[in-house]
DNA sequence: GCCAACGTTGGC
DNA sequence: GCCAACGTTGGC
């Protein structure tokens, strides 16, 4: 049973949804930002669900819904030079940058566009919507999470 | 490609 | 610890 819902996003062009579907099972790397960061360390759980935002995308918005199936563990690429995501201040008996599993669950019969949750009763308190956010990983409140999902043709029993 | 809004870095 | 310069994000 999940028990914290999340937003989390990621360019289609470097992986997008298909992406995900095609593989089920990837480590979230490349993340960055210390508050994203801690929100994966410290209020993530396995279990929990996530809708997968594609960013930079035409048009912006979610696609589907994915899972959290690790614990927290080093993100790999902030120790390898041929990464960008690498990081040399990165000490390797005490990783900087960490990633969870995250799993496909189900994609989204019609996309809730960024738009789409501007114009929504009941969305207006959303973090994705508030000016200037641009955090890649984000909490969702439970209202929010049904009520996205509800836009998005998700069936409660498409969450199992 | 532009640019607003942030976050990070580094000199002092 | 301040803050200017720089880099990044992400909508448009």
């Amino acid at each position: 049973m999940a028990r914290k819902y999340w937003l989390m996003k990621s360019e289609p062009d470097v992986f997008s949804i298909d992406d995900l579907e095609r593989v089920k099972v990837e480590p979230w790397d490349g993340i960055r930002n210390y508050q994203a960061r801690n929100f994966m360390r410290d209020d993530m759980q396995e279990g929990d669900l996530a809708l997968f935002y594609h960013s930079n995308a035409t048009p912006p918005g979610v696609v589907g819904v994915m899972r959290i199936v690790s614990e927290v563990k080093p993100d790999p690429l902030a120790f390898d030079p041929d990464s960008k995501y690498f990081d040399p201040k990165s000490d390797p008996d005490n990783p900087r940058w960490l990633l969870r599993d995250v799993e496909f669950v189900v994609k989204a019969p019609t996309q809730v566009t960024l738009n789409d949750i501007k114009e929504a009763e009941g969305l207006e308190e959303m973090a994705v919507i508030r000016r200037g956010q641009r955090l890649s990983i984000q909490p969702v409140e439970k209202e929010h999470f049904d009520q996205v999902c509800k836009m998005a043709g998700i069936k409660k029993k498409d969450l199992k």
